[in-house]
DNA sequence: GCGACAG
DNA sequence: ATCTTGTCGC
């Protein structure tokens, strides 16, 4: 019994949708709050976290969200949280919390019970912050709903307020010469909404990022830029490839076919502990990284993506 | 009708 | 987001 396919929202719940970003985005700070922000080395910084949902390919409800929470400046996973969950609205451009959020929220809330030492004092959101139609991109929302200081970064621009991709845009791009060149990204209504940053040497395809919550335009790009070790900064990247490891090892293949199905072949590999952890909903809430953590090296000439 | 469309 | 292997370069 597959869960039920996630339709459109009705007109109404946009509505209603617009008028909680509307209300929620009053909330938004757009200035360093914290003493490690202003520090040139960001001393004081230790626990930087990283969220990402991965989903299952046939399914429209199913996904992985994922936590992890990284030591700084070593960019070592302390924590990891990862867990099916079931998703209840349908992705729509501008409307990206609405589906994500409550459960990144969740991780958030369930970290700060269970070991608030580990909990990370700032985090990195695949998606963007104040870079959006409203004003309130998902880093903004999970930043108002946890209250954690939080970074947009979006892999593709968003083509907002007169934003676009255009020869003028690609110029400015190849302009980036080094990991950490950036341009700011000026809305025709003149507001710096956010910066194109290439974020290493060997990557050209820039990175924007946008002020999601408590934190300056100019901190969220450094920051950023002192996570990457490759595109992507390590505490997004490390959610993004646990949260679809997880789904790989916990669904391996999605749907076979509409008929007949027969029962599972037993992969040679044991699926965990004495309670049986296949179960639906909860997962591996894990905790320690383990000793498995790839540690590799910053390739000159890696691309990625 | 055309184009845009974070994840 | 997901579908996907090898390949070129250091």
């Amino acid at each position: 019994m597959a869960q039920e396919a996630i339709g459109p929202p009705p007109e109404e719940t946009l509505s209603l949708w617009k008028r909680e970003q509307a209300l929620l985005k009053a909330r938004v700070v757009d200035q360093d709050t914290e003493a490690w922000q202003r520090d040139p080395a960001f001393a004081g910084l230790q626990r930087v976290g990283g969220v990402d949902v991965s989903f299952v390919k046939g399914d429209s409800v199913r996904a992985c969200a994922s936590l992890v929470v990284l030591s700084y400046p070593e960019l070592e996973v302390l924590y990891e949280d990862s867990r099916l969950v079931h998703l209840t609205a349908p992705y729509l451009s501008g409307f990206l919390a609405f589906r994500e959020a409550p459960f990144l929220a969740d991780a958030v809330r369930r970290l700060r019970e269970e070991a608030p030492s580990l909990a990370p004092q700032v985090l990195l959101v695949d998606g963007n912050g104040v870079l959006h139609p409203r004003g309130f991109g998902v880093a903004c929302h999970l930043g108002v709903l946890t209250d954690l200081p939080c970074v947009g970064v979006a892999k593709k621009l968003l083509q907002v307020d007169g934003l676009e991709k255009d020869a003028l845009h690609q110029d400015q791009i190849r302009l980036l010469r080094a990991g950490g060149d950036s341009f700011p990204l000026t809305g025709r209504s003149g507001a710096v909404l956010g910066r194109a940053l290439r974020s290493h040497d060997g990557s050209s395809k820039p990175l924007y990022i946008s002020v999601g919550h408590k934190m300056s335009l100019e901190t969220a790009v450094r920051l950023t830029r002192s996570c990457c070790r490759f595109r992507v900064p390590e505490p997004v990247r490390q959610a993004d490839i646990r949260s679809r490891d997880f789904i790989r090892r916990t669904l391996g293949a999605p749907p076979p076919a509409p008929g007949r199905e027969r029962a599972q072949r037993p992969k040679a590999r044991p699926t965990g502990g004495p309670g049986g952890p296949s179960g639906e909903d909860r997962a591996p809430a894990a905790h320690s990284p383990g000793p498995s953590t790839p540690a590799e090296a910053p390739a000159p000439g890696a691309q990625e993506q």
